[in-house]
DNA sequence: TTTGAAGGACGGACGACCAAACCTTTTCTT
DNA sequence: AAGAAAAGGTTTGGTCGTCCGTCCTTCAAA
C-alpha cells in the first residue's frame, strides 16, 4: 500500500520528470556515431569539399575505434556520395567535390522540431555569454570578415547558410570549449535539416545579417547580456518562420 | 599535391574545430546509460528515497531496453546500496532509505570541470530564458515553495543542495521541453560530483538564496533577459569558488 | 487455497566491435 | 629501373554486449 508512489513531498513532482528520468536510452552504436560526426561536419561545410580526412589508421586512433568500424563508416559515406578515396601513396580518403543534395526532413525530425529548437537556443545561448567573456580580438577579426561574406551571399541561401554556421561555429571555436564547439556542430545540423527546405527571402536574411553584425559587436565589447539578448532575438526570428510552417508541436 | 590540407578559405579553420569532429566517439553501453540515468537521479533526489520504481517489466519497456539488460544495472545500482528489491506480489525495487555515501570526484572530473560549468551555463541561461518565456503562474508557485524551504536550511548543506537541485530542475520542468530537463538533470549531477566536498559557508548560501528569489521574480514577470542575467551571476559565483580550489584547467 | 504480480536466474542466438594479419595500388626515392 | 613506402582494400577469427524466451521463487491479495 503504501509502497506505491513516491513520498509525501515528492507526490508533488510533475509529470515532465519521471518522462526525462524513464525515457529511452539511446544507444547508438560507433558506426553510426561515425557517420553522424563526420557526415554532419561534411554536411555543414566544416570539412571543406576536397579537403583530405586523415588516413584510416590514424583516423580509427583518433576516433578510438577499430579501423574496420571505421571503414563500415568511410563505406556508408562514400556510397552516400559525400566522401571518396584513392588507393596508392599519396592516396586518401577526400570530401567529394559536388555535395550530393540533402535529405527531407524525416518525420520524427518534424515532430520534435521544437526540442531542436530549445536545445539550440540553450548551446547558442550559452556561447554567447562566453564568447563575450573569453574571445580574443583574432578570433573577432575572423569572425567579422565572414559577416562580411554574409552580406554579399543575400540571394544564394546555400552559400548563405553554408558562412552562417561558420559564423555560428566559429563563435563557439572562440569559447575555447570543445564540447560547446560538439554540442553547436550538433544543433547545427540539426538545424540545416529543419529549414533546408524553407524559403528565405533576401530581407530576412538581411535582417539576419543586421542581428550578426551587433551581436559581435556585443561580443567585441565584453557585453555578455547584450549578446544574448541579440542572440535570443536571432533565434527566435528563425523559430517563428518555423512556427509558421511546421506542426505546432 | 593539393590533396592534402583544406581549401584556401577553409585553411584558415582553428585547431579546435578538427579537435571536436574528430574526438573520441562515446559509445557509452545501454547497461551504463541506464545505471547513470537512475543513478543520477537518485543521488539528485528526483526519485525521494522510499518511493517505488516502475515495474522491471515496464520499466525495460519505457526505457527500450531488455529485461537482463535493466536487471544487470538494478543489481549494479543494488550492490551500491542505492536500491533494495522485495519479492512477490506488492514487492518492488525501491530507492534506499539511508542513501550512500557519494563517491568522491574522479581524476578525469577534476580536469574537465570547466567545461562541465561551461555546458551548465548553457543549460540553464536556455532554461532561464524558455522558463521566462512558458512558465505557468503553477509553476511558479511550486518553485517559490522551494525557495521557501531554502531559507531554512543555510545549516545544513546537503539538505540545501537537495532543495536547490529541485529548484533548477523544476525551472526546467517549468520549460516543457523534456530534452532540457534530462540535460539539466545531466549537469546538476556533474555538478553535485564537483561540489559535494566543498565548504558553503551559510553567508554563501544566503547569497544564493537571493539570487534565486530575484531569478524567480523575473521569470514571473517574464523578463527573459534579467532572468538570463541573474542566471550568469548565480553560476559564476559558484564557478569562482571551485577556480580558486581546483587546478586551472 | 488459489491466483497473480512481482523479482530472480539461466541459455541460446545474434550482432557489434576489435585485432591482426595480408593484398593491391600508387608514388617517391635511390 | 628497382624497390621502399604509404595509402586504401580484404579476410579471418574471436570477444562481448544485448536480446529473447523460458522457467523458477516469493508472497500478498482474493
Amino acid at each position: 500500500a503504501m509502497a506505491s508512489g513516491s513520498g509525501d513531498r515528492a507526490a508533488a513532482a510533475t509529470l515532465t520528470l519521471p518522462n526525462a528520468v524513464f525515457a529511452p536510452v539511446r544507444s547508438q552504436t560507433a558506426f553510426e556515431e561515425t557517420v553522424d560526426r563526420l557526415g554532419t561536419a561534411i554536411k555543414l561545410g566544416l570539412l571543406a569539399p576536397g579537403s583530405q580526412l586523415p588516413a584510416e589508421r590514424e583516423l580509427c586512433a583518433r576516433l578510438g575505434i577499430a579501423r574496420s568500424t571505421l571503414r563500415q563508416a568511410l563505406t556508408a559515406l562514400s556510397q552516400s556520395g559525400h566522401v571518396f578515396a584513392t588507393r596508392g601513396r599519396g592516396g586518401g580518403t577526400f570530401v567529394a567535390d559536388p555535395q550530393p543534395p540533402s535529405d527531407p526532413p524525416s518525420p520524427q525530425m518534424l515532430a520534435l522540431w521544437r526540442e531542436t529548437c530549445d536545445q539550440r537556443l540553450a548551446v547558442e545561448l550559452g556561447v554567447a555569454v562566453l564568447a563575450a567573456e573569453r574571445a580574443g580580438s583574432e578570433d573577432l577579426d575572423a569572425l567579422e570578415e565572414i559577416a562580411v561574406t554574409l552580406e554579399h551571399e543575400l540571394e544564394d541561401f546555400a552559400a548563405y547558410r553554408q558562412a552562417d554556421i561558420r559564423l555560428h561555429v566559429g563563435l563557439a571555436e572562440a569559447t575555447r570549449s570543445t564540447s560547446l564547439v560538439r554540442a553547436m556542430t550538433e544543433a547545427q545540423g540539426a538545424m540545416t535539416d529543419l529549414i533546408a527546405y524553407i524559403a528565405h527571402p533576401p530581407q530576412v536574411l538581411a535582417s539576419s545579417n543586421a542581428q550578426h553584425r551587433r551581436l559581435l559587436a556585443a561580443v567585441r565589447e565584453r557585453d555578455a547580456m547584450r549578446a544574448a539578448r541579440v542572440m535570443t532575438e536571432h533565434l527566435h526570428g528563425t523559430e517563428h518562420i518555423l512556427a509558421g510552417l511546421l506542426p505546432s508541436g
